[in-house]
DNA sequence: TCATGTGAAGACATTCACAGCA
DNA sequence: TGCTGTGAATGTCTTCACATGA
């Protein structure tokens, strides 16, 4: 079965809200209002009430939405049937904070191979996970039938090391390197670019400072 | 002098053109066409060619855009005439990748201060940064003039950090914790998600490899 | 009375397509 | 001929506003 398309900011947001539900159900809510799931997401109610309808998760006037119903209608929409395996590249600082954050947080997505070039880090296990050596990318995306890759390598190395990874059957990329990635038109990138970021903040919150104070 | 308002995704997209642009200017480059811009940026010609306009950066169809040109255009679109100082929180594996980022890339904006909790980090300098402990976060932003923070502590101690900058005075917050921030509508906050980004990077992959295969 | 589900409107962003210029 | 600059068209996302139902 194709999963059907969602609107990308929606995808983003459903996500968001998962991790929200799942929080409020460790402390024993069982149902959520629009206006409520708004006020913890940052959003607005008509907007928590069309992404769900965009998956076809439906509340009621009396209680809103159930969160067992919420968790299991978003994780229909977004998530695998089956287990996603993951590659993550360059176990630097980026890369070992980035082992962290999947560890804890993704259900059906587990990263399950690390690699880096530096001998010291390679053949022992991090958060967990095996780190192998760059030589081996694609003996092992190929034997674990990993399909995504996260690219924490520095921005010179990574057009090299998404080559590899492409040629071995990745067609996903999350890339935190400051760089701007050439690949087929059939893979995927997410580009999540720090530096580029900061400068957005600062822009606008100088933008919003100067309007205030013409006031 | 109010600095005029850039569309969001324009904002982000000349800060890239820009980075893009001096490596070009590094190897010698003197000009650029739209569509090399575009290229080199994952974009189109014509997109390039409205974001350069929107800041007033003009090209003749001899040579296209002067490169000496679009750096000082979209530095006096996006940069603060003065320097912009910001502070970074929680110097971790995340903490420390990111004063890296920031130390080598932009021009007008400078991470002056980082802060964290563990005594065996406090008191000293990790890429050129002095760290403080927390306790002196009111003090340091106060007396440094920062208006602008990175907030990479973990989930559970965002909130209490980010109440303590916006206290002090800061109005604009980079967060890299996975944790929904509740602040004044005066601050400004840019939220990203390592976790989201992932599992939308997944969902995409899936879908796009599952449309590919239907033909 | 109060919250959901949703058509319709509005705001925002991208792409098309072509006049005008060197 | 080949590029820029840009009005107009298209596409995407968000918000409004209200009928409907408990």
């Amino acid at each position: 079965m194709t999963p059907s398309k969602i609107p990308t900011r929606t995808v983003e947001r459903l996500a968001r809200y998962r991790r929200i539900v799942r929080e409020r159900a460790d402390k024993g809510v069982q149902s959520l209002y629009s206006h409520e799931l708004a006020a913890l997401a940052a959003g607005t109610a008509a907007q928590v009430r069309r992404d769900l309808m965009s998956i076809g998760c439906t509340g009621s006037s009396n209680y809103g939405y159930r969160v067992s119903e919420l968790l299991e209608s978003i994780g229909r929409a977004i998530d695998d049937a089956d287990l996603q395996r993951v590659a993550l590249v360059g176990v630097g600082n980026l890369g070992a904070a980035l082992l962290d954050f999947a560890a804890h947080c993704c259900p059906n997505i587990v990263i399950s191979a690390a690699f880096d070039l530096d001998p010291g880090k390679t053949d022992r296990v991090y958060h967990g996970v095996h780190v192998y050596n760059d030589s081996s990318i694609a003996e092992v995306v190929r034997a674990q039938k990993i399909n995504v890759a996260i690219i924490c390598v520095p921005a010179s190395a990574a057009q090299e090391v998404v080559d590899q990874l492409v040629a071995a059957g990745v067609s996903g990329i999350l890339n935190f390197a400051p760089k701007i990635l050439r690949v087929p038109i059939n893979v995927y990138v997410e580009q999540i670019d720090m530096t580029v970021a900061l400068e957005k903040v600062a822009y606008f919150t100088r933008l919003r400072d100067a309007a205030r104070k013409e006031r």
